[in-house]
DNA sequence: TCTGGGGTCCTAGGACCC
DNA sequence: TCTGGGGTCCTAGGACCC
C-alpha cells in the first residue's frame, strides 16, 4: 500500500483568491484574530522569511510595501472550501483521512512509480479545476515519508525549478537523495525544540536521523521519534485514522484586543466560551465530565500570570447554565487582582457519549431500587 | 535506627500538529 | 501600542492500594 498526502498550498490565501481571482498576481496575507498574527501568506513572504504565527505588526512595514492585500480571516468561506476539496478527492479513493482544513492522506494500492506520479498528477488537476484550490502531492511507503515528499515538491515549485510539477513519488531505494537535502526541522513530528536538541547531536538533514540508532533516538524523544524515524525508513507506524472518535476535549479560547484588569469582563467571557463550548458539545451529542477554565496574561511581558482550574461535574452535562455555573466558581478561584488578563478559555473533558449518561441515570435508579428492595 | 515490592490512577507539564 | 485558536500524545511523579 502507498499513502498519498494532498495539501493545498498556501490555503486560506488560495480560498481568498478563488473569490478575487485579481489577487492571483498580488501578494496576499491572512491574519488571524485581533489581526494578531499571520496564518497564512503567499509565496513572495515565504522566500523573504515571514512563518506563520508572526505577529503582524513586526512585519506590517515590509508586507505594505509590497502592494500586499490583507485579510482577517474567514473561517465559513475557508470550511466551505476545504469541504469541496475533501470531496474532490473521495472521488479518487474511498479510503481518505481528513487530517486537518487544508490536508488529508489517502491510501492505494502499489503501483509502478510512473503510475504513482501519474495518480499524483491527475490528482493536483483535478481538484484544482473543480475548486480552484492549488495543491501539493507526496506519495510514499509511509505517512511521515509522504510528508516529506510533499514538502519537497512544495520546496522544488516555490524554488521555481519546476521539474517535479508540485508531485512527488519518494521511492524508498532513492530515499537518501530527497532525504539528505531535508531540513530535520521540516520533518513531521520533529518540531522547534526537537530540532535545537538534534542539530546541537550533529543532526541537520532527515537522513543523519533516519540513520541513527533507534533506541539513541528514543531515549532523547520518547517513543513518537522512534516512530517517525522508522516510518522514514520506510516502517509503518502510523497508519490511517479515517473512523474519527468523537473528540476528547473541546475548548473556546480568545485572546482580547485591550486590556482586561476586572473579574466582570473575564467573567463575561468564561460565560461566553462556555456557552460555546456546550453548543460544540451537544453538536457531537457528548457530556462533559470535567470542566475547567484558565487564565493567561501578556506572555512577553514581566510578570507572566498563568492558572488554571478543572471542575468535576457531578454529573456529566452538557448544559450551558450548569457548564458557565462551574467555570465561573473556577475563574473566582484562579482570579488575581491588578493582572492585566491576555486571553481566557473554558474547556470541557472526560467527554462521553449523551446516550451512555443517560443509561448510568437509569442504572443509578435500577441501583436505588434494588437496595430498597433488600431492605 | 531499621522501613518491600508491585500495581493503578491521576495530574501537570512538555512536546508536537495544523 | 499591537504576538491566534484548537487539538493530540507521552512521561514523570505523587497518591493510593494490597
Amino acid at each position: 500500500m502507498m499513502f498519498v498526502l494532498v495539501d493545498c498550498n498556501n490555503f486560506y490565501v488560495s480560498c481568498e483568491r478563488v473569490f478575487n481571482p485579481k489577487l492571483k498576481n498580488r501578494p496576499v496575507i491572512v491574519l488571524s484574530n485581533n489581526d494578531g498574527c499571520i496564518v497564512s501568506r503567499s509565496d513572495e513572504f515565504k522566500k523573504l522569511g515571514v512563518s506563520v504565527g508572526a505577529p503582524f505588526f513586526k512585519v506590517k512595514e515590509q508586507i505594505l510595501k509590497l502592494n500586499t492585500a490583507v485579510f482577517s480571516s474567514n473561517y465559513t468561506l475557508y470550511r466551505n472550501m476545504s469541504d469541496r476539496v475533501m470531496q474532490s478527492l473521495s472521488f479518487f479513493c474511498d479510503d481518505l483521512e481528513i487530517y486537518s482544513i487544508d490536508e488529508a492522506f489517502l491510501k492505494i494500492p502499489d503501483l509502478s512509480p510512473e503510475e504513482l506520479t501519474q495518480f499524483g498528477q491527475e490528482i493536483k488537476e483535478t481538484v484544482e479545476k473543480w475548486t480552484g484550490i492549488p495543491v501539493s502531492v507526496g506519495i510514499a511507503k509511509t505517512k511521515t515519508l509522504a510528508k516529506a515528499a510533499n514538502e519537497i515538491a512544495k520546496i522544488n515549485f516555490r524554488k521555481g525549478a519546476g521539474d517535479l510539477k508540485g508531485v512527488l513519488y519518494l521511492d524508498l531505494n532513492d530515499s537518501d537523495k530527497y532525504l539528505e537535502k531535508l531540513e530535520i526541522s521540516e520533518v513531521w513530528g520533529v518540531g522547534r525544540k526537537y530540532t535545537k536538541k538534534l542539530q546541537a547531536e550533529g543532526i541537520y538533514f532527515a537522513k543523519d536521523f533516519k540513520d541513527k540508532s533507534l533506541d539513541w533516538i528514543e531515549k532523547k524523544m520518547t517513543i513518537v521519534g522512534r516512530k517517525t524515524a522508522q516510518e522514514l525508513n520506510g516502517i509503518v507506524c502510523f497508519d490511517l485514522e479515517n473512523n474519527p472518535e468523537p473528540k476528547k476535549g473541546i475548548l473556546s479560547s480568545r485572546s482580547f484586543g485591550k486590556k482586561v484588569t476586572d473579574i466582570k469582563d473575564l467573567s463575561q467571557a468564561v460565560a461566553y466560551h462556555a456557552g460555546i463550548v456546550g453548543e460544540k458539545l451537544r453538536k457531537q451529542k457528548s457530556v462533559a465530565g470535567r470542566i475547567s477554565v484558565f487564565v493567561i496574561s501578556n506572555r512577553f511581558l514581566d510578570n507572566f500570570y498563568y492558572n488554571s482550574q478543572a471542575i468535576n461535574l457531578p454529573i456529566s452535562s452538557n448544559d450551558t447554565v450548569e457548564l458557565t455555573k462551574k467555570a465561573l466558581e473556577g475563574l473566582e478561584n484562579i482570579f488575581k487582582k491588578g493582572i492585566s488578563y491576555k486571553k481566557v478559555g473554558t474547556m470541557a473533558t472526560e467527554l462521553t457519549s449523551e446516550d451512555e449518561i443517560q443509561l448510568s441515570l437509569y442504572e443509578d435508579c435500577d441501583d436505588r431500587r434494588e437496595a430498597v428492595n433488600k431492605t
